[in-house]
DNA sequence: GACCCTAGAGTGAACGTTCACATGATGTCA
DNA sequence: TGACATCATGTGAACGTTCACTCTAGGGTC
């Protein structure tokens, strides 16, 4: 047997008020802090709390207090390295805060991921952060609207009701983008998109075509879309390139595809940057080994994860903001070699 | 105001029996699937349930049952891609099971990651995973044994009282490893470490540096240690070669280290894989677009993160293994273009 | 008709906390 | 000395469920 047989019983509060000799409130008011205790009262109780190795069941405690010092975080795929940073980014601001982080994942394929949220508020979490899905601006709204919840969104910068969001500029990063492909002498821009672009206000495809169209004057701008994998990556970009040969760069959703394209344009013996040039998003750090290394619109996952934990803090202090609030983080663009 | 105003106030098992004209147990034995409830009462229950937007508050459901249906993650870093495939497996399989995840980081700097376990007991979980961390096997027995916890750990193979463990058969891949470089004529191989190894018993190192012995018959093997980063994997390949210049080939601890060390050959002048083999572990998407791609030792995340949820069903209902359960993974090296 | 059995439903208590209020002791001021 | 504020602590109820019982009505068996 081991030195405590563990009998399964965790101590409470009332194992602890017993031994020190007082109440459970007054237990209760030393875990909190209350200024009214006794200091020697105080010190018995810390003593008692310190052997038993006694820790507050914090389900009990959000029970009464209706509030669980814990929140959702619903991602779309946690395999995305973005996300994943900006997960971790969240875990270390959750900490830091006293907070804790239940995460799931939406099924990409259900539309409308709303039970997914519901699920995660009755396991009693003070907010949601949401990772950009296919759940409609309206469904999100009355979702807001019917739960009291705080809801924070990260990559999508649409201004909905009761929810803030936590985007990159998109039209900024899209001008960025461009600029820099006409300064090195591109005239004919491709697109590699994500797939779920034509069933929602997908705004990096949108800021993206606005900005090709009005920069480059293409009248129709290239668009393969495609889920983002490396693969998927590749061979969109060789559709792309067959449909349309003139193309003299290609801007993709994120990295993963970018690289995709990267091998897809080898395939097709196409010289990177040369001939050809591929820009990404989110600037992975794997995007640094490629050869030649790849051209990246940076997100700060880590800034903007900091960012909606904060948020949701004051949402959850202060109530959701009825005008939704967008908050958009300026970009950054990496030129590396594929430019 | 919205359609419903949202009162903040959520229905429970009480406004349902009310509404219903029936007893709170009598919905409990319908949301419990019991079968002792007549038909008519039943459908007259759900019916209502289904109006009023009801969910079982599953915190004052654990409360009383002492089952969350919720297991914890303690993870040393989410940005490895590896432990994040496999938390998003874990997160599948929860969710198939219908338990939830609580996701949380282990602080790197801390050698004794047990008060993040304990503060993840306080919220209720039901088990533990945890991924390789610098707590020691003593400490993991203890805490067990004190707190009747289920703990499956993923990545580390080793037999403590109480655990499950889940980890890749690292003998076993050693060997592979190192036929495949002794076959391609590799005579003198270095290792990229992680920086934590020597401060505990690092199986990886361990099977790595006897089957080198062994299979080589070097006297002494060349290692470099550090932070599994890029750039660190780079330039403790370059300490690596310019204290041992012989070296032909080169084994790290996990991709992101190889795809450094493939840097560092590259800035030294050496052919990869004529100068110079490199074989990396994990099997992350981004091996394939490296120039060559690289050689790796496959981990089946999503199979192991499966195993672990299987695993952690069976601790929770039968309690913890007393003996400690080891379950090897079998290698599978990816042969690619480094080696 | 007395007996037991069973299906269907309800009741009080418990889970481990905190909240709102009550209590008693001590101190302060006129 | 009385009135009142303040400090330190205690008490009952509540949070939303489930568990272990109890209760009732109806039916079958002898």
């Amino acid at each position: 047997m081991a030195p405590r047989p563990s009998d399964t019983h965790r101590p409470t509060i009332i194992d602890v008020a017993e031994l020190a000799g007082v109440s459970r409130q007054t237990v209760s008011r030393v875990l909190s802090d209350h200024p009214r205790v006794a200091p020697t009262t105080r010190a018995r109780i810390e003593e008692v709390i310190e052997d038993l190795g006694f820790r507050p069941n914090r389900m009990a405690r959000a029970l009464v207090t209706k509030t669980s010092l814990t929140f959702g975080v619903a991602s779309v795929d946690m395999r995305n390295l973005h996300f994943a940073e900006t997960c971790s980014g969240l875990q270390a601001a959750a900490r830091e805060g006293g907070y804790h982080l239940v995460v799931t994942e939406l099924d990409p394929d259900d539309d409308r991921g709303i039970g997914t949220l519901e699920t995660l508020l009755t396991l009693g979490v003070d907010g949601i952060v949401l990772f950009p899905s296919m759940v409609s601006g309206t469904d999100l709204e009355s979702f807001v609207n019917s739960n009291g919840c705080c809801l924070v969104m990260i990559g999508r910068g649409a201004k909905i009701p009761g929810v803030v969001s936590i985007a990159l500029d998109e039209l900024a990063a899209a001008q960025a983008i461009l600029n820099h492909l006409t300064e090195k002498g591109k005239r004919r821009v491709g697109l590699l998109m994500n797939e779920m672009f034509p069933r929602f206000i997908h705004t990096r495809y949108e800021a993206l075509h606005r900005t090709i169209e009005e920069t480059t004057g293409q009248s129709k701008v290239p668009v393969e879309a495609a889920r983002p994998t490396i693969d998927n990556g590749r061979q969109a970009a060789m559709r792309l390139l067959a449909a349309d040969p003139d193309i003299d760069a290609i801007v993709a959703f994120n990295d993963t595809m970018a690289m995709g394209a990267m091998r897809g344009c080898h395939d097709l013996g196409l010289r990177v940057p040369e001939d050809i040039a591929i820009v990404g998003y989110d600037g992975i750090p794997y995007g640094e080994v490629t050869l030649p290394p790849l051209t990246t619109m940076v997100q700060d996952s880590f800034g903007m994860a900091g960012a909606a934990f904060k948020a949701m803090l004051t949402c959850i202090k202060e109530g959701s903001p009825l005008e939704g609030e967008v908050h958009l983080w300026p970009p950054q663009l990496l030129i590396r070699g594929t430019t």
